[in-house]
DNA sequence: ATAAACCTTCCTATTATTGGAAGGTCAAGA
DNA sequence: TCTTGACCTTCCAATAATAGGAAGGTTTAT
């Protein structure tokens, strides 16, 4: 399969798929003789899986590791699952800095009027 | 006062300072003979502002519309409030996005051995 | 005078993705 | 067969926000 019918399948547009294997996230697809690059289920189930590693946040280092567990069949559950817990803290880390973010903004915009006058709370705590 | 200074007061790094410029996010500094930029306590203030703004999270385009009403006295509070408003919520969804994640993956954590077997239900579900 | 600290501009890198340009290939219809 | 449109190729540039270095000029203090 072309890479066109690739992206559809996978969900990772051909652009991207094309980036992907310059950066080394996927291996090297075969190319028919006029150059286009061949995909088979195998191909398309690792792009599957790439995508559904971003949709959880990872970043391309981490999935760049994940394929490689993936694709070695001796890897230890243990490697993988240390990357998945220390991703989770990340995530979790970020989400306590957003939340406390929303809470500042909610009290700047309750105390803001948001009518014609100039003076307004949120600016002026910025200010500060 | 110097960049060197104005960044220590402010927060933002010299460097970052002159890209700010650079793309408009604040008003061009005036120069002494040698070049140097020179930086009053209003443009400290400035600088100030924008630093403050970057830790609610606002981007450097809502940055350069908060500063762009900020400098101007005659601003209606209801604009600055809708961009927060809006900033609000798009930092909710975020959170939320944030939150599927980490309740997927600590899901496929807590089924995964974590020893040296290399079977793995986290690999496992991201296959699939 | 000289060294340390500071300043200048310009270029590069990062991360993940998208976009375009210029050109080659394939399949189907006239 | 010729042409058209859809698809493919590579390379180059852009996005957002920040960081880092190189090469060189300036200020300050010893």
């Amino acid at each position: 399969m072309n890479i066109g019918q690739a992206a559809k399948v996978s969900g990772i547009n051909a652009k991207l798929i094309r980036h992907y294997e310059s950066i080394g996230i996927i291996p090297r697809a075969i190319r028919s003789e006029a150059g286009y690059r061949t995909y088979s289920e195998t191909d398309v189930h690792i792009l599957s899986f790439v995508k559904r590693s971003r949709n959880l946040g990872f970043s391309m280092k981490e999935i760049k590791k994940l394929v490689g567990l993936w694709r070695n069949k001796n890897r230890a559950s243990s490697d993988v699952k240390s990357l998945a817990v220390k991703h989770i803290e990340e995530i979790e880390m970020k989400v306590l800095e957003l939340q406390a973010m929303v809470k500042t903004l909610k009290h700047l915009a309750k105390t803001c009027h948001g009518d014609h006058r100039p003076d307004c709370p949120i600016l002026e705590n910025l200010e500060s």
